[in-house]
DNA sequence: GATTTTATATATCGAATTGATACTATGCAT
DNA sequence: ATGCATAGTATCAATTCGATATATAAAATC
């Protein structure tokens, strides 16, 4: 399961561009498949060469030509092939922890500053998948209002395990070591 | 920030061969970073051949010789200087929620059988984090307990999601639209 | 009015990571 | 006896990441 079966997943809705999977990727994808045109653009050439999916160049005037991909026939079984993988991954890659895991390497500033700031990215992620909720909500298919419940979820679990625990890695060396919360 | 200084960190905890670094990402680096072979092994070459660390190929009797690995002042300095990020990631890939959002195209059953599964290793999980939160914690530092606590945290919330709002995924179509539970 | 940014759209490139596999040897279990 | 776990090294193809190149128009900012 690689950013080839997202694509095809994605075309069931309809033809589009790549950089409407971009964008795709960017709004909906994101938070939990995140995927760049150097994973994007290659895995389109490589599902057209396989006969997976066709694509109508559409020639526009000043801005660049169109490629609108479509998925095939063959194409939708090697979706259905995807989505039937046995045991999809959930991973987490962190730079965010592997850095607090040696937080007795830096400064209480540091610290601070670092979870300052992810507490912000996190809140605005929260205002846009807000949004989501509000609008796109009721025609989203229940998968997609699941995912994005989940991120909402999630996100906000973030945010509570950092404002909760967050004195844990400030403490100054030698004082009695705090517990954290897992309740 | 990769796989390079995360080594370099462990690094600071004493001497360690690939293999024992190995072993660290699995115990206590996988949930939030993880690392094969594929990124350790070459990592510590380039590492090596840049001055970060040193080694000492130490024979052994029957089993293959091993190369213990030790940080340099310069390796130290780099390794501030990776720490020093000032927007750290945290990044979530999913092919379990990829799969979920195309969860129309997929059978109950199916997605019953990937829920089920999913819950069952997170209590694996779960399991093995208790044990550390029961043993190594008093030892270990604020960094690390922090980064277990999230783990465990995150994981239950993880659990507690799927729980709540499986129903939401095997609705027959047509059915009235169930919210997702976000609270 | 001039300049910078944003949006539209394609694509490639080096570096890093993934997941599997190869090689060797001992010990333990079925 | 046959396979699996442990101990250790390492590489390989496929994939992904993050940045960059190219080109034009519209919109925002100074």
């Amino acid at each position: 399961m690689d950013v080839k079966t997202v694509c095809l997943g994605m075309l069931t809705d309809g033809p589009a561009s790549g950089y409407d999977m971009k964008k795709n990727f960017e709004s909906s994808f994101g938070h939990f498949f995140p995927a760049g045109y150097g994973s994007i653009y290659p895995a389109l050439a490589t599902l057209a060469r396989n006969g997976m999916v066709e694509f109508e160049e559409i020639l526009q005037d000043g801005k660049p030509d169109r490629k609108v991909y479509s998925i095939t026939e063959k194409g939708r079984q090697e979706l259905m092939k995807g989505l039937a993988h046995p045991k999809p991954t959930h991973k987490v890659r962190s730079e965010f922890l592997a850095i607090l895991w040696f937080a007795h390497l830096l400064s209480d500033e540091q610290i601070d500053a670092l979870v300052d700031q992810k507490v912000a990215e996190i809140d605005e992620f929260l205002k846009l998948i807000a949004g989501f909720a509000g609008s796109d909500c009721e025609s989203a298919s229940s998968g997609a209002r699941f995912v994005a419940g989940f991120g909402q979820y999630m996100a906000t679990a973030f945010r509570t395990y950092l404002e909760e625990n967050r004195q844990v890695l400030v403490e100054s060396a030698g004082s009695p070591k705090s517990k954290v919360a897992v309740g």
